[in-house]
DNA sequence: TGTACATCAGTGAACGCGCGTTCACTGATGTAC
DNA sequence: TGTACATCAGTGAACGCGCGTTCACTGATGTAC
């Protein structure tokens, strides 16, 4: 071997991991000279370390899926003693998650593409989103019921219609308001959030 | 003038209409051509009725919210004498829209690209969606407050999320479960609804 | 009523451009001696 | 330790393709006589 042994293996993450922050930036139109690039690379690598754009298209999926699942793992583990819910809901509303879709919640990112994926990427989408919803129901009361199950589902469709809208708006009062609405109505009218811990999804 | 005097405007709208339906079915990255074929005409046909590609889109953002505005406007009448909101959300999520988006709400179609449109654009989607929201207002108890603003807000952003997910889903199971969880989280569990009257989007 | 003309909505070939993909090459590094 | 060689991750020019856009042309139709 001509390089450290992992080195191909952390190019190819890095990739991966910059590819994952154009998808949610950019979106699906994202291109392999950008993603190159942001990368430190060239575009010509680009096919030593995946067969296809779609072949990168449905590992990105799978990858940025999986962050945004243990995003709101650590989230619910911060949460305590409240409900975990709560403060994933208020991390996931806040302006500063709704100001950084780069490094923000994978599913808001790309919900409305996944209709016209291939099935491999259909499915996995799925598989990953059964996964936040169990992860969810744990945290909303009582846990581990159908009754949970249903609330957690709703909890996190009304997450992301609300993420979306308020990202769509174009003036500040507008969104703020659509944020606060989608909060009000998932944790109830509670105190108001007092600025999160970890305002965005990565790091 | 060689031709019927609204012979120029008929075809004009005719374009619109078929951008509207590609613009929710293939979604932005639709193309000229196939707009252009589906109403029935050549590409070079275009650039008589639209200055650009980006205008056609502008226009096309405002006509497909009023239609799904006036949409829900009629939902609102057919669902009197009950809360004119229950006729809407049952439409909105019943399995007849999830499976036609072409035909379906504007709004779920392209929440997530008005983010990277011009403010033009943005502006547009931002005034219709206030109008909505309005229209949805005078159908929540009691209309005509601040409080049913926001819940007027929270309905919409959950309908949303909620039919995005369930079309996002590779699988019937999952994705009748995620319209049935919305369903009861906006309505909350009353009966079942019994087949709507107008299964879609558009005629 | 019938014919010649003028108009311009619509046609389709052609354009440049950016994209995904390919490929001959390079040059940094590990191995053999 | 030092030198020659082998490897292959990464480079960058080149490709075909589909796209948005342009433009010279056509042919259906209204108007003038």
């Amino acid at each position: 071997m001509r390089y450290a042994k992992n080195r191909k293996a952390q190019t190819r993450a890095r990739i991966v991991e910059s590819a994952s922050l154009s998808l949610r930036e950019t979106g699906i139109q994202m291109s392999i000279v950008e993603i190159m690039r942001a990368a430190g690379l060239t575009h010509g690598g680009f096919y030593a370390h995946f067969e296809s754009r779609e072949a990168l298209l449905g590992e990105v999926f799978e990858t940025a899926m999986d962050q945004t699942l243990r995003w709101w793992r650590r989230l619910a583990a911060e949460g305590v003693p409240r409900p975990g819910i709560a403060k994933i809901v208020e991390t996931y509303l806040h302006q500063d998650h709704r100001d950084n879709p780069a490094r923000g919640c994978a599913v808001a990112a790309f919900v409305s593409d996944i209709r016209r994926q291939g099935p491999k990427s259909r499915r996995v989408f799925s598989l990953k989103l059964d996964e936040m919803t169990k992860e969810v129901a744990q945290q909303v009361a009582p846990p581990s019921s159908d009754l949970a199950r249903q609330e957690a589902i709703a909890v996190i469709t009304a997450m992301i219609g609300t993420l979306m809208l308020a990202r769509a708006a174009d003036c500040a009062d507008l969104s703020d308001e659509i944020l606060k609405a989608g909060l009000q109505a998932i944790l109830g009218p509670g105190e108001l959030p007092k600025s999160p811990g970890s305002p965005c999804g990565e790091k």
